[in-house]
DNA sequence: TTATCATATGAGTAAATACTCATACGATAG
DNA sequence: CTATCGTATGAGTATTTACTCATATGATAA
């Protein structure tokens, strides 16, 4: 993601006069820029391998950093940096315990959208 | 993404035993990896603001990519390239009619992954 | 044919990202 | 106190990514 400039269109690529009408059919319909930012930040979330698994991990139950850690099979410091990121974004909350932190999911609708993307990659 | 090396673990931040029982139950809930990158493919072609607006103008209606163009305020060929990324996840089909080529949303989850996801952003 | 329109695509680039290792921090144990 | 455990975090890095411009391709018109 760079420049997107467009203040001036060195474009030859301008295309004639599109269709007016499905010009501002189009622009209803379509989320506006801060609605679009905010709903990709979502799922972008959701849109890596090892948060999908952690996620999934802490849907139903509390586990904690050390434990994740081992059921990931990944490097206590990934793991840590995903929770910090995911806790960022309010998808997880977290309780301290002595030495320990319990992580768990904190976010219904990312159960939902959980259900229904599994439910499209794994039927058609 | 790079390394994930975990073949000889140099980190000295491994800790003490895990809970058998706790981690094994969390490997049961975690999404096997697979499915995991498949779910993560999926939401990351979500998890951007041009493909969020392109796909809810895309989501009613037929657009071609003149009139998308225009709707976006974006250059021809970063729309262009949004669209080619969106057809090889199979989430837009088009239609070719004379020199134009006509876009729609062509993924039923993914309306209905759209509605909850918008109710997540808007309401809490 | 040649010219032009609508779209697609290749190469390059700056920013984002998901890891790495090293280390800092907070809590408990000795 | 000091040491250690569990976790968090900073800096570095290779990969990914979303754009840029330039150009190629396909379809229609002259």
């Amino acid at each position: 993601m760079s420049a997107n400039d467009l203040s001036l269109p060195p474009d030859s690529n301008t295309c004639t006069e599109p269709d007016a009408a499905s010009v501002a059919a189009a622009r209803n319909r379509m989320v506006a820029d801060a609605p679009a930012r905010d709903l990709a930040d979502l799922f972008r979330a959701l849109g890596d391998p090892t948060r999908v698994r952690i996620l999934s991990a802490l849907a139903d139950a509390e586990v904690c950093v050390n434990d994740l850690t081992a059921a990931l099979e990944m490097r206590q410091s990934a793991v840590s940096h995903q929770l910090a990121y995911l806790r960022e974004v309010r998808l997880v909350s977290f309780r301290r315990e002595g030495k320990h932190a319990y992580y768990r999911l904190d976010d219904d609708h990312v159960r939902g959208l959980f259900v229904q993307g599994l439910d499209h990659v794994t039927n058609g």
